[in-house]
DNA sequence: CCAAAAGTGTTTGTACTACACCCATGT
DNA sequence: ACATGGGTGTAGTACAAACACTTTTGG
């Protein structure tokens, strides 16, 4: 039989989901937290988490975690980095998974959580939570900065149709930066990724605006996605 | 007193390094592997690895465990990603942290890591590794390439002093593909970051080649580093 | 008819690519 | 004197940045 790894020791494996979400009608990124209900630090807001169990990888942990709270499948999930602070939780020696999400806010409602007391918060409005979850946002805004510069990940964040308007704000909310309108549909157009109807979205002015969707066929054909390797060296 | 999660289960956790260093004799670039001296899979090729222990976060287990086989302190670490697969491990439930490594092989000598048959492996003849080791390694390869792409990573790599051409074929190796020399300095060298020294290596021609240090200080004041926001979407 | 957002082109500068010859020196 | 690797410049192209006016239509 094998060496049972008798000597070492064991501990508990959590999974905590920072999850974006972006209104295309406030214009604003956020992202999804909740009032914990058990202790240590019962009722002060946390990210959504949970423990890994004996049967599931993290990634399903995360996945059970969301969808618990939000109701939704095949969510973009991404694993961000594993905390490990000795004490991080006071209660018991537990190491944290840290998985960030990207979901369609219009994709759901209210009642799935209002059970966890979970609020939309602006990212610059966002209140101080437990343990090291502050981190654990720091960390994955900046990881969706990152992924935002390299892959089209907007379009997780929008609903299916949306206009070149939303886009433009949600990049600007990603990057706290505006651009030129016209530059920024010339960028995005030349990635031939978008496919724009003949629908218009007459919501939010008298002309209306075209509405465009995300041609994920196209992307996924594309192999390996967009190549990073020349951006610096080469 | 707190509620101490007595319904939830503990698991092992481990690290792994992917320990990665480059031979500027040689111009290759390669992984240090070790002969596992353990059941399960003792006598196979596998990463240096260990348990994180009560006392220590993950990143203080692998500085640990990769002092232990090499003797150097201070090594470039970065965490990479957890596995977590219900049987990687078909001895107990173990999670492992894989975390990445960068070292001058120039530094140490090779009695510090006999014990381990540790052995130096081109990238594209490594052995097949036990577990998801060799996912593992791809995967560190590829944020290797990454990160090589975004900051200047390439001198963890090499010794304080090198020559432009192991600067070249060092790039060449992790991004496998070759440079046209001017092309190649010209960009380096526009960083701003490398110091030419007065000093020349005659070891690899008659002439001699002048060596170059980093700039470590400049890069630090550069705030943040190199900026990624613009890379695509500005 | 006018307010409000949508849509669209041109010019300029910068950065990347491709490419070939002379230099210094140890043998 | 010559073989070997070291070192350098230019021209063409592609991409990014800055910038302003016309269109549509609901009220």
């Amino acid at each position: 039989m094998h060496n049972k790894y008798n000597n070492e020791a064991k501990v508990f494996v959590a999974v905590d989901c920072i999850i974006f979400g972006f209104d295309p009608n406030a214009e604003e990124l956020k992202i999804l937290l909740i009032k914990r209900n058990f202790e240590p630090e019962k009722g002060n807001w946390s990210l959504m988490g949970g423990f890994m169990e004996p049967g599931e990888t993290l990634k399903e942990a995360a996945n059970r975690v969301l969808n618990t709270l939000t109701g939704l499948e095949n969510i973009f999930l991404e694993q961000l980095k594993t905390f490990s602070i000795v004490d991080r939780d006071p209660a018991e020696r537990t190491i944290s998974v840290a998985y960030f999400a990207l979901i369609n806010v219009v994709d759901f409602k209210d009642e799935l959580y209002r059970d966890f007391s979970a609020t939309w918060f602006k990212i610059s409005e966002k209140p101080k939570l437990i343990f090291d979850h502050n981190d654990m946002v720091t960390l994955a805004m900046e990881r969706l900065r990152f992924k935002a510069s390299v892959e089209p990940i907007g379009f997780e964040l929008l609903p299916a149709k949306f206009t070149m308007r939303q886009l433009q704000m949600l990049y600007e909310e990603i990057f706290e930066e505006k651009y030129d309108k016209r530059n920024f549909s010339k960028k995005v157009n030349s990635f031939g990724l978008l496919k724009r109807l003949d629908e218009k979205d007459k919501s939010s002015s008298k002309k209306g605006s075209f509405l465009y969707e995300f041609d994920m066929e196209k992307y996924k054909k594309r192999s390996n996605g967009f190549q990073i390797r020349h951006q610096i060296m080469n």
